[in-house]
DNA sequence: ACCCAGGGTCATA
DNA sequence: TATGACCATGGG
């Protein structure tokens, strides 16, 4: 079992060594939206090409996407890979979208059903809604990756085969328990801090990972915070 | 020439 | 329910 505020202390020490990440990247909700479904399996540097290729069309918009031929939907986000997988899971997603009203009427919906419809599209899996919940509607949803679980697992602090909602019910109650007993306030001061929280955790998992040890075998930051995940 | 990347779905046993 | 195949580009 993890000491008692061990998530605390692995989020200061990535903060104090990787510093803020200012996440999501990307200028809009939707924009995120898009990108949490371009990045799946894909790393990042690709996902951007694809980006601004749909911007370049003045495509980064659902009716847009949904107006335009499939196969010019993959051909735009073609450096993303997968393309006419992907192709298909934004069109999924932005006809449910634009079904539920857009972005205002989805913000007023509870979390519970927010993530309940995100998960209703095909091609939205839990982190792919999870990454929207928390970046686009600033929901208080912990994100789990294949990071996250990898370094929570290497640190002994869940199994390395967790399921995601398992897992990210662990993360979460123990992360409520942990703030609101060290910053001492209780449930209100919890509230108003999980989801700046959350979104800096996983984006430092993240940056965690992209700096890891296969780039700098001795790579300061990690290693001499203690939490260095290596590499398999 | 490998391996990996900010997953998810579908078919099979 | 639990694996395996499949999707595909770009960088190290």
């Amino acid at each position: 079992m993890p000491r008692r505020s061990a998530f605390l202390s692995v989020f200061d020490r990535l903060l104090s060594a990787h510093g803020p990440q200012h996440w999501w990247p990307g200028e809009t909700p939707f924009e995120v939206m898009v990108g949490a479904v371009l990045t799946q399996n894909t790393a990042w540097s690709n996902v951007e090409r694809a980006i601004v290729a749909l911007k370049e069309n003045a495509a980064l918009d659902p009716e847009c996407l949904l107006a335009a031929a499939p196969a010019t939907v993959a051909r735009w986000i073609r450096p993303a890979g997968y393309f006419n997988v992907k192709a298909k899971r934004l069109r999924n997603f932005c006809r449910w979208y634009l079904k539920q009203g857009g972005y205002d009427v989805l913000a007023r919906r509870e979390t519970g059903a927010l993530r309940h419809g995100l998960l209703s599209v095909n091609g939205i899996g839990p982190e792919t809604a999870d990454d929207i919940l928390l970046y686009a509607f600033e929901r208080p949803v912990f994100v789990i990756d294949a990071y996250t679980r990898r370094l929570f697992s290497r640190l002994g602090m869940c199994e390395a085969d967790a399921g995601y909602e398992p897992l990210r019910a662990a993360v979460e109650q123990a992360l409520a328990r942990e703030l609101t007993r060290s910053r001492g306030a209780g449930r209100a001061v919890w509230k108003r801090n999980s989801v700046p929280l959350y979104n800096e955790y996983h984006a430092l998992i993240v940056a965690h990972a992209k700096r890891s040890c296969r780039a700098r075998p001795l790579c300061q930051d990690c290693c001499l915070a203690g939490i260095c995940p290596g590499r398999q």
